[in-house]
DNA sequence: CTACGATTTTGCAGCGCTGCAAAACAGCAT
DNA sequence: ATGCTGTTTTGCAGCGCTGCAAAATCGTAG
């Protein structure tokens, strides 16, 4: 196991100074072409890398920013991440993903000791076991980005999309179908469950809207948004006196797992109940029948997320804090259109 | 922005020298009580935290590990993710995540000159788009687990499953349920393919044990597992003059894929084409019809897979090569065995 | 040819920690 | 006391890089 190459190694070849060989590797302006040609074929020669840990020790910073988010294995969040790295990438961050299962405990300790850790720059953050209070009390020398669930309090940028407005559509959506007996999966009225609630909010604008009345027992609260959840929830629904003509499920998970109960009590979906998600994920577009979703421009909220937080990270005095609007809009499938290509019996 | 406390800080407050605080931090045994409480109280008082950074460029590691991946957005890879990032960190490490969308390029600078980056100490990894030959030439000081698709030459360990058994026990089932037109779909019939290949060939075996023929226009190539191409896999198959009864697909997301394309055009799953998948993702649990699949025991997958590389992370001489197999079996679902009960009560 | 400002290069300290080996100390036998 | 082991503590160097400020070099004008 030979030694690695260094700078040092590298500056004694080219007949320079190590610092000059700092300088020329790290693009300095300040160099003259022909020390710069010199030292870049010395680089070559040895196949020089820099030793990247003492370059952040040097500098005091990791060159790594944490993605933390609640579960892994959720469609929404594996999209997301992949766009997250993209850009960081692109910028020279590295990401490092923490997954904290919703635990309130673990949650507040990335954001509480953060900056301690030297371990990541800063944090983007989806938080769901943490209320707005927990969140408020976050080490505030740490550069934050909280997504989706929460709204700032003028200490972190926060983006996410106009939950409310998406979710008045998704509603008008099924009012606009002649439905009138629509129920809502994934209200969780309790302080952790801002996002959820702004959806509720969306759902019944729609309905006063309209001046219709909204069935309270129609509106139904679970843990999280999966897939199990969905299915409970709906067959909850399905034994009540009057049961709905369509569903808005607060996330297509939970829409899947509807429709997985739907069928399989022999309802068609929509004929019988139509069926509205949120989140837009693959699984959606390839499930029986395709989910029609309020789709999240995902792909501006990963490299705005990393964005923002890299010029928190790069500024001694902390930017404003910003409120950003992802944008989103209704995808129509067959959940609740029906079959576009008619099947053959 | 005040500084951080150091372990010279301590050592001032607790009147000892700051390696002493460093072997109490680091819990070594020479250390007599005293001076530990003593310490200790100054550790808690400061609210010392030891920098990582610093740590690790004086041990000349990164205490983080990298999962490199072709896709992050496959169920499959992102449950697997789960369970490597809490077995790493109970051991004190950190993931860092890759996705390599299947680029040799990509791939093979990632084991090529692993080691020179000094950003993580070894790699597990999931190749795609490098060959056997392109595998064995990777750099020989960085710790390397490989999952899945390959066979180890003896340089790196090696975990999977028996792809060939299973392939086969997925195919005797088909069999078992009386269906003769067979079809499989993702078969890869080249140098990166050697996974798709280890499943055709217990396809066949399946069939050879029986004394039945296996028809050849029934094996279809697909140049990813993903839902776009079984559907597209299936719409070629039922194009056919005499389509199969039954598809064996070699992922999950590819029997998802070819049951939309069986729904839609109002064929029955299973009664008229029964369909067995691979993986046993969450998705195809709640699908409709629910996904029969072979299982792997991904849980052990990824322990294991974490364990071996700690294990040669911490060995001066590496160990030998091993090659792991992890438990697979087979869950009977719907799209097998029709509506059994109706699930989600 | 000298002086002076601008540009390029260099030397050194130090980021915060651990490896190493020496030093201090303690316990016990002589 | 003295010597001898074994344990505990310490000092120092250095991981490989960058920040800073001084030093060297260059270019131009007087």
């Amino acid at each position: 196991m030979r030694r690695e190459v260094t700078l040092r190694d590298v500056a004694e070849l080219a007949g320079v100074s190590s610092r000059t060989v700092s300088n020329v590797v790290n693009g300095y302006a300040n160099v003259t072409e022909r020390t710069r040609v010199r030292v870049q074929r010395a680089v070559d020669e040895l196949g020089y890398r820099p030793n990247v840990l003492a370059r952040n020790l040097a500098q005091g910073r990791s060159g790594q920013i944490a993605l933390v988010v609640p579960y892994l294995d959720t469609p929404y969040f594996s999209e997301l991440l992949q766009s997250v790295i993209r850009t960081a990438r692109a910028r020279g961050y590295n990401v490092l993903i923490d997954q904290t299962d919703g635990d309130p405990e673990h949650e507040r300790a990335f954001i509480a000791h953060g900056s301690r850790r030297l371990l990541f720059d800063g944090v983007i953050f989806s938080p769901l076991g943490l209320d707005q209070q927990a969140l408020a009390d976050h080490d505030p020398n740490l550069p934050l980005v909280i997504l989706g669930e929460r709204t700032s309090d003028g200490t972190f940028d926060h983006i996410g999309i106009d939950d409310v407005a998406a979710s008045r559509e998704a509603t008008e959506h099924l009012l606009d179908l002649g439905r009138r007996r629509v129920a809502a999966i994934g209200d969780q009225p309790y302080a952790t469950g801002e996002a959820a609630q702004r959806r509720t909010r969306g759902f019944r604008e729609a309905f006063q809207a309209r001046g219709l009345t909204v069935r309270e027992d129609l509106i139904i609260s679970t843990p999280r948004f999966n897939r199990k959840d969905g299915a409970q929830a709906m067959a909850h629904l399905l034994d009540l006196e009057d049961p709905p003509d369509a569903v808005f499920c607060y996330s297509d998970l939970v829409a899947l797992g509807a429709i997985r109960t739907l069928v399989s009590r022999g309802l068609r979906v929509p004929d019988d109940v139509a069926v509205i998600g949120y989140d837009d994920i693959e699984d959606g577009r390839y499930s029986n029948p395709s989910v029609t979703t309020i789709s999240p421009d995902k792909e501006m909220i990963a490299t705005t997320a990393v964005e923002r937080l890299l010029l928190r990270i790069g500024s001694s005095t902390p930017p404003p804090a910003v409120e950003l609007r992802a944008p989103h809009r209704l995808i129509v499938r067959e959940s609740t259109a029906g079959r576009v290509t008619p099947p053959a019996r």
